[in-house]
DNA sequence: ACTAGGTGTTTTACTCGTGAAGGAGTGTGG
DNA sequence: CCACACTCCTTCACGAGTAAAACACCTAGT
């Protein structure tokens, strides 16, 4: 039995009469994101990069041209306060470039730079490299039924919020 | 397709040769992690408790007696610093008591008050049909299918780290 | 008994995130 | 045209987490 089975277990000497099913997927899911982000971070620390400037640098490259700083906020699910944070320091270490836009000159461009560029396109793949490692216990069928099963979990929530 | 479906589309854009397939599972997870952290700290937040302190009444609660600050710390996989910080608070409001041992006084034992057991006592059982809730669009076999294969890929990293 | 080393918890100094307020820019109805 | 409402981004004040050092205590070898 997992970590999660035993903290289960304990719940139901506590109380025998509710259902704890929603543990078994909630609480995996809860305890195996945090394991995988610390996973990521350890790669990362390496490289003088936090996980949320990671994730900023994936988004631009994702995105294939610039993006506006309320798309990359949207994006990472945290506050406007926080990207303008790791856009500031991403542009000094010269990964990104922020211009205000001509058209609406409240709007902001922000781009990889060359040397951003280049970072992503390591770190990236190294970090895909991780992943598969930890679905390895896992068949390609299972990884495709785990896949489909949390997309349709997830689906819902994210037209909600 | 869902948003993690999405982000998948645009890195296969622009990375036709990489093997795209842990995204389907791991950004999900990651994904679902932080929408379901965000319906927690909103139920929360109407009670004047972080979610961090619920989960320390919790692995209280669970235990069925008292901890040492240093279980808990493994308990929540979060640091020693923070599991002080977060019992300082917790024993302020009433909802804990620290006492040292006295056979090992370096030793802290970590109760819940009477208070402190009535509050996660209502709490809980919430959370519990908040969850079952995010869970109604699987079946019951699916969700049991779900939590079978999150444990699979959990089962290692528990052991590893 | 003394001390060297180990363990359990707290303190310190710092980073990073947040909500709310602020500043700058756009655009629309009178 | 101009004031008012709205949008986008940034700044501010603060809360919470971390790593590393400090502190308190125990224990085993001499």
């Amino acid at each position: 039995m997992d970590v999660v089975g035993r903290i289960r277990e304990q719940w139901r000497e506590q109380y025998p009469d509710l259902d704890l099913a929603p543990i078994e997927v909630i609480g995996r899911v809860r305890r195996l994101a945090a394991l995988t982000n610390q996973r990521h971070d350890e790669v990362l620390d390496d490289l003088r990069l936090s996980r949320m400037e990671f994730e900023v640098l994936s988004a631009l490259r994702r995105a294939g041209g610039g993006l506006r700083p309320s798309q990359l906020t949207r994006e990472m699910l945290s506050s406007g306060a926080a990207t303008t944070k790791r856009l500031a320091r991403l542009e000094e270490d010269g990964l990104i470039t922020r211009s205000t836009s001509v058209r609406d000159r409240r709007e902001i461009d922000v781009r990889l730079t060359e040397h951003g560029r280049s970072v992503i396109d390591r770190v990236f793949p190294a970090q895909l490299d991780r992943e598969r490692a930890l679905l390895d216990p896992l068949t390609d069928d299972e990884r495709a039924r785990l896949g489909e099963l949390l997309a349709k979990v997830l689906a819902p929530m994210d037209l909600a919020g």
